[in-house]
DNA sequence: TTGTAAGCGTTATCAG
DNA sequence: CTGATAACGCTTACAA
């Protein structure tokens, strides 16, 4: 085990990496002033530091996160989990986590969270203790599952709420009032939501909050049931979204508005001529969509990104940095227009 | 610092998991004989292994993967590096890529290469120590760079190919014939490339491929340079499409595609009435842009799966499983159609 | 079948 | 300013 080339072929091509003994041992000094020399600049010699730093490049020293973490209990990775990676919603906040770790010098580790949550404990036993927190975007995962992921590791909620555990929320209240003023300007006055799963903590409250604005516009407010959040189910509610009567529809997502309104395209019912289709959270394609869709935008990009700077800040023990206000935009496009008297 | 206390202020609320001693000391028994039970079932009394299983689940014990790492050198840990989160094609990159890891028991850890080398050598520095082995679908990579990581670590090409390094490569041969073919048939006799970054392997090859089938179908081929491979790129480019004369354009991929068509519609130039369109990779919205794009598909999360394998493979030196075929498809939706004489 | 002990590469404490 | 030395949690000869 102590034979080199033993060692040699247990590794593949993977040259053993030079340690901070072999720096060591090359200067004649002691591997924890090494040590100290790379991470405590000024507590070392300036003459020396020199003399190892230029060993550690000339080695091609790369320090072993694994030793390092045995030791501090930190592996500067963060966890994140996502329920369903098919929705382009994750990209924007994928890319934006990824983003903020880079500047924090963290590192991204990745799992989708699908099906049920049995399905995915192997998935997430290995992800936990290798990560010193997790993002949870995980709309599938039960409040309990959440609440025993917190209890061993630093926890970030993205777009959820559960109890009083840190969670970064765009707001939805907002958003939710400018569709309705939005629809109310183009003259409806009854409109239905096309919902949501029934787990799904946002497509509860948009659902709510979309109820507590159209009664307070004065309109007629409908749910629709869904089988499922994507554009599958989106088409699949057209029966329902005719015999609702409205003549505006909100969408729980806009993986759903794309594939009513293309439904709806296609049994001759014109969009927005017949009828009004909101979405949220404008994905890729919702502007290229034929038609277009008129949606409420989340910064989910950012979102991620600030998810990362709280959960960094409280592995930190420092004070949350000021949450930026994630602030919803209504994105007007083709899916909407006047509200038609006929039908 | 034996002090648990001390521990717990620097750990946060993070209880500091059981480990192997934990469940010894509870069960009378030593560490070793826990760590066997745990990996090498069979090795030891079925009973013990039994009581050591409960205990295990009792205290709720997660083995520490960097402690097992440093022992072992691996860290059943692989990297993505992809070059652009933005492009949706590596969505289906992505989640092909995290299944087979979970199939197998690895954790994905994940790194964009945005921009420069430069820029995000920190994050490369980062990642690579911390994983067994690296998929690179970085177009902006350069071959020298690439060269250097596979000095360091395992490493599997995706989408690319660069000396003898292996490599998971959709056919692409056939798709460029798919897409000549189909034009042929539409009576196009004088297309056009409108080509991806010159530094992207992928953009090049089927550049080259689709001008020596157009040749051979005795057409007429010109390259149209663009800024960049995206839907500004795709639109930037028409004032060349037009000049160019070509009754049908081949973009590089999809995004160039839709916004290329887009650009089309909005100068007055119908798609495919006054000129045909054809996309690579199917990515998502590509069905349900206006007008829908014909493409060439390519499995690309089969090609994230495949190389996730192989990549397994090598380390656990074995042979490479029998690579399945990454077989492409052309698609055919709205944007072509037959060649107009007229123009 | 089980226990003992060494070592993986770091960091941190405590002397010199 | 620098050097021993003891952890960190786990695996694996080797011994019992």
């Amino acid at each position: 085990m102590t034979d080199p080339v033993e060692r040699e072929t247990t590794n593949g091509n993977r040259k053993p990496s030079a340690t901070i003994y072999d720096i060591a041992r090359t200067l004649g000094l002691s591997p924890s002033t090494v040590s100290r020399a790379l991470n405590k600049p000024g507590r070392v010699n300036a003459k020396t530091e020199k003399r190892i730093r230029d060993a550690a490049a000339d080695l091609g020293y790369r320090s072993n996160p694994m030793a390092r973490a045995l030791h501090t209990g930190r592996t500067r990775m963060l966890g994140l989990v996502v329920s369903d990676l098919t929705n382009p919603v994750f990209f924007s906040l994928v890319r934006g986590a990824e983003k903020a770790c880079n500047e924090l010098g963290y590192t991204l580790v990745f799992a989708e969270s699908q099906e049920s949550a049995e399905a995915e404990s192997g998935t997430l036993d290995r992800l936990l203790p290798a990560v010193d927190g997790v993002l949870l975007a995980a709309a599938r995962l039960s409040d309990e599952e959440i609440t025993t992921i917190a209890g061993s590791t630093q926890v970030v909620l993205v777009n959820r709420r559960v109890d009083d555990l840190p969670a970064i929320v765009p707001e939805i209240e907002a958003g939710a009032a400018q569709a309705i003023e939005h629809l109310r300007e183009l003259g409806h006055t009854s409109v239905a939501y096309l919902a949501g799963p029934p787990q799904s903590w946002m497509a509860r409250v948009r659902g709510e909050r979309l109820l507590d604005h159209a009664v307070a516009a004065g309109m007629t407010f409908a749910e629709i049931p869904s089988e499922s959040p994507t554009r599958e189910g989106g088409a699949a509610a057209l029966r329902r979204v005719r015999a609702s009567g409205a003549t505006a529809i909100l969408a729980y997502n806009d993986l759903m508005a794309i594939g009513l309104s293309r439904a709806c395209r296609e049994a001759g019912i014109d969009v927005p001529g017949d009828i009004s289709v909101v979405g949220f959270d404008d994905i890729f394609g919702a502007d290229f969509a034929n038609p277009s869709i008129t949606t409420v935008r989340s910064p989910l990009d950012q979102a991620g990104a600030e998810a990362v700077r709280l959960l960094v800040s409280m592995l930190d023990e420092e004070q949350a940095p000021p949450a930026a206000e994630l602030t919803t935009e209504l994105v007007v496009r083709e899916s909407t227009g006047e509200a038609t008297s006929s039908q």
